[in-house]
DNA sequence: AACGATAGATTTGTAGGACAAAAGTCGGAA
DNA sequence: TTCCGACTTTTGTCCTACAAATCTATCGTT
C-alpha cells in the first residue's frame, strides 16, 4: 500500500485556494490600485462607502473591511463625517507586498526595477560583510543549499529564479541583524519577477554559478572583504544584463 | 479686524484626535501585541472572533475590522471553519509602522535600535554617495534647512531630534531613488525615539553640527566620495554615544 | 453687522442578527 | 478498508439600526 505512483489524487496540499478571491480583498486591491495609480491623489476625498459598495456590488460591511486593510497601509485615514481622504505619499506603507505590487502595476515598470538594483547595491555588499563575519555553520548551510539548488536547476528557469531568491534572502539572513531580513524580502520579492527575464536573458549565463559560488567561498572563509567584492561582481553581472535587455 | 494677537483661540489646528481611540483599532493594537510577544505564536490558532469580541467587550463586526488590518499586515491569515492563524514570521511586514511599535514594546529595545543603527551603517553612506551625485538645488536647500533647524534647536533637545531625523530623510532623499525614502522613514522613525536620548547624551556634543554641516558640503559640492566619509564619521559618532550609553 | 450658539445633515463607527460558504470530523454504506 | 455524505464550526457577507463626530447653515444676541 505503499507503493508510488498509486498515492491518492487528492490534490497534495491543494492549490491552496487563494484568500484574495474574496469580497472584500477585491474591494481593498481596487480602491487600493485607483489610489496608487493616481485616480485619488493624496489629499483628496473618497466615494463614501455606500457608494463603493454600490460600485462594486457589495455590502457596506464588506467596502468597510476593505477600507481598514488600506487604512492599515497607510493609504487612508477615515473620519465620520469626512469620509477617507488618502494620505500624503510620505505615509503610504511602500514596502508593503500589495502596496508594492499596486505600485508596481500602476508605474513604469523599469524605473522601478532600476531603483530596486540600485538599493541592492547598496545593501547586499554591506550584508555580505556581516554575513562573512558572523554567519553560523546552518546559515552557511543553507547559502550553500540555495546555491546545490541554483545548479540542479540548470535550464529549469523558474527553479532558478526560486533558488536565485532563496540565495539572496539567505545572505540577508546569515548577516544576523533582525531588521536586514524583512528589508531583504521585500527586495528579492520585488525583483523575483525580473529575474524571471534577466535570467533567461543572463550576459553571460555561465558566469552565473561562478560567481554565486564565490560568494559562498567568501563567506565560508569567514573574509569579509572577499565577500563584499563577491557579491559586487555579482551585482555588476546583474546590472550589465538589466543595461542589455534595456531595449 | 486683522489685528494680531486678537485671532480667535479655536485649538490652532486642533489636538489632531488621534484616530487610534476607535475600538477596531484598540483591538487590533490588542491583538497585534499580543501576537509580537509571542503570546499567539506563529502557525498557532487565535481565538475566534466572538471570543476576542468578549474578551474585549466589543461587537463581532469591531473584531473582524480589526482582524482585516491585521490580515493586511501580514501578520494572519483567516480562513472559514479553521479561524485565524499566525502566519510564519518572515510573511510579517516588520516594516510596517504599527507593527514595529508592537515589536519594540515587546522586544529588547536595546538590540533593535542596534540592529537599526547597523542598518544606517549600510544604507546612509550609498545614500550619500548617490546624493552627491544627484540632488537637485531643491534637495539640497532642504538639507541645509534641516541643518539650520538643528543650529536653530540650541538646547531644544526635542526640535532638535525632530531636526535631525528631518536632516536624514532630506539625505536619503536627495538620492533620488524612490524606494530609498520608504527605507528611511522606517529606520529614522524608529531612531527618532533613540535621539531624544543620545542627543542629549552626545558623546561629542559640540562636534554634533560641524559634523552634519561636513556632509552638506560635501554634497553641495558635489563629492560623492566626500559625502561618504563625512556621512561615515557621523555615524561613527552615534555609534559611540550608543556605546557610551550602554549601561 | 458681527459673532456665537444651536440645530441639522452627512459620514464613519459600532452593534447585532441572519444566512452563505468553506473545510474539517465523524459515521455509515459499499 | 475506503469512500461518500451529513454535521458542525468558523469565517464571509449582507442587512438594519443607531451612536458619534463634525461640517454647514441658520437663528438669536450683542
Amino acid at each position: 500500500m505503499v507503493q508510488a505512483g498509486q498515492r491518492r489524487i487528492k490534490p497534495v496540499r491543494g492549490p491552496r485556494r487563494k484568500p484574495g478571491s474574496r469580497v472584500h480583498s477585491e474591494l481593498a486591491a481596487g480602491i487600493g490600485r485607483r489610489i496608487l495609480d493616481g485616480t485619488y491623489p493624496p489629499g483628496s476625498l473618497l466615494p463614501n462607502e455606500a457608494e463603493w459598495g454600490l460600485m462594486f456590488g457589495a455590502s457596506r460591511t464588506a467596502v468597510r473591511e476593505a477600507i481598514k486593510t488600506l487604512n492599515g497601509k497607510g493609504l487612508l485615514v477615515s473620519r465620520p463625517k469626512i469620509g477617507s481622504r488618502v494620505e500624503p505619499r510620505d505615509r503610504w506603507n511602500l514596502l508593503d507586498r500589495d502596496v508594492m505590487a499596486w505600485h508596481r502595476a500602476a508605474l513604469d515598470e523599469r524605473t522601478f526595477l532600476l531603483s530596486l538594483q540600485e538599493i541592492r547595491r547598496i545593501l547586499e555588499p554591506g550584508a555580505a560583510v556581516l554575513a562573512a563575519a558572523r554567519r553560523s555553520p546552518e546559515q552557511l548551510a543553507e547559502l550553500e543549499a540555495a546555491l546545490a539548488g541554483m545548479e540542479a536547476a540548470e535550464a529549469d528557469s523558474e527553479a532558478m529564479v526560486e533558488a536565485d531568491v532563496r540565495f539572496h534572502l539567505a545572505l540577508l539572513a546569515a548577516a544576523n541583524n533582525e531588521l536586514l531580513v524583512p528589508f531583504g524580502i521585500v527586495i528579492e520579492q520585488a525583483l523575483a519577477s525580473m529575474f524571471a527575464y534577466t535570467t533567461s536573458h543572463a550576459a553571460h549565463p555561465e558566469q552565473m554559478l561562478p560567481l554565486h559560488a564565490e560568494v559562498v567561498k567568501a563567506i565560508a572563509a569567514k573574509s569579509p572583504e572577499a565577500a563584499r567584492k563577491a557579491v559586487t561582481a555579482l551585482l555588476d553581472d546583474t546590472d550589465e544584463t538589466l543595461r542589455a535587455t534595456a531595449e
